[in-house]
DNA sequence: TAACACAACTTCTCAGACAAGTAGAGGAGT
DNA sequence: ACTCCTCTACTTGTCTGAGAAGTTGTGTTA
């Protein structure tokens, strides 16, 4: 039947844990079985068990203090972007925008200095302009958003915007490839008034237009 | 000058390889010289050489094969969310929940299933009665908005939700460590008017009521 | 009651030994 | 000259044992 395959122990046993730590069988922060008793638990010897640990230490789900023990930091392992964006369908990549952007519209329109403010209107102008295809236009659309998320000032927002984006960028092409009219005049509109909210610092009119904007988006996919 | 920061000599040993294969040492996919070479250069044993090739394989940097070698496989670009977060203040955690969690809360509002109601009862009943401890209210309470961003139903969203609401729980500690009062009877409130909201099906007052706490979270850092 | 000392635990690190797998050199046969 | 096989040197994988270093709770003392 099954190939050979014969895995490292310390990759086996890792796994192991890790099915042991997503059933629950630890709770998040709690401490696990010392080496000493894990060891014979999982049929290896001591460093192998220190193996398996260091690999899910290096995946953030464990972490260890000398003197005190091994103690659940993630309920599971990371997973890869791409993994967790290939099972979710377009709209669910439409609402995490919408979750990440609006917050990051409503801070920008406080914190914005007037050198971002000018990158906004180059790259709003940039969207406007480069329309030829559509791969074009959605690399000009996420710069643009970009600009907005730089401009809040917020590391964590930014890094959960490039976290994503370059991976949803097939899906959006798709979206608006299906979705037939993009950069129309009223979606530019929208954009422009968004922009208008920032430069006045107006953050409920910000946050409200990006809400707007992501909503029409979730409608024009019916 | 520095605190003697004892860390573990895998981790140092890990941290120094990462260095030396981003300084492009070894090009993407070239075998690095073996554990029996690479013990004395770093001044360590080979079992400590072991785990911190461990470590750096659990984040996809390295790959061992048994009677090969150790190969470079990723140059690692993507930063951790640990390093993210340890410059970050509370702050822009903050920042980054609320946008996440005000989501959240609204598509819970149409998507919620009764279990899940239920779910959300119970979470909030504990987050009330477990008010012992700073460190057991802050997981009574992240475990209640974990909770809301389940029955979002969007998989990103929870991704989100998971992938940095463990590493800001020491931060969340020592805000409510600093700011006094958690557990009162305001905070509870609105907890529970947005579980009514959930439950009533009603988007919009449950975004802005989780809009209102993380504002009043915010408010209170000052 | 508060501060200290200690004991029992834990992880950390090293060393040595052998098993298991790989890859290249070199020889035998065609 | 070419192919195939074997053998060897080198690699990672695994286990054991030992002591160092750190943490935590308990009991003792002032």
């Amino acid at each position: 039947m099954s190939q050979v395959r014969r895995e490292p122990l310390a990759d086996q046993a890792a796994e192991l844990l890790l099915a042991r730590i997503r059933a629950g069988e630890w709770a998040l922060g709690e401490k696990l079985p010392g080496e000493m008793s894990l060891a014979p638990q999982l049929g290896v010897g001591r460093s192998t068990v220190r193996e398996a640990i260091r690999q899910l230490a290096g995946r953030g789900v464990l972490a260890t203090r000398q003197g005190a023990g091994v103690f659940v930091t993630a309920l599971d392992a990371r997973e890869d972007w791409d993994r967790v964006l290939d099972r979710a369908d377009i709209l669910s990549v439409i609402e995490a925008r919408s979750a990440i952007e609006t917050e990051a519209a409503a801070l920008a329109a406080q914190r914005r200095t007037p050198a971002e403010l000018r990158s906004l209107r180059k790259a709003l102008a940039d969207r406007r302009a480069r329309t030829a295809t559509i791969e074009e236009h959605v690399d000009a659309d996420t710069a643009f958003h970009r600009c907005i998320v730089l401009a809040a000032h917020n590391p964590i927002l930014t890094e959960l915007f490039d976290g994503f984006t370059p991976r949803s960028r097939q899906a959006m092409i798709e979206m608006l490839r299906i979705g037939g009219a993009y950069g129309g005049t009223a979606d530019h509109e929208t954009h422009e008034r968004l922009l208008r909210a920032i430069a006045d610092s107006d953050p409920a009119a910000a946050a409200g237009l990006s809400r707007t904007h992501f909503h029409e988006m979730k409608h024009n996919l019916r």
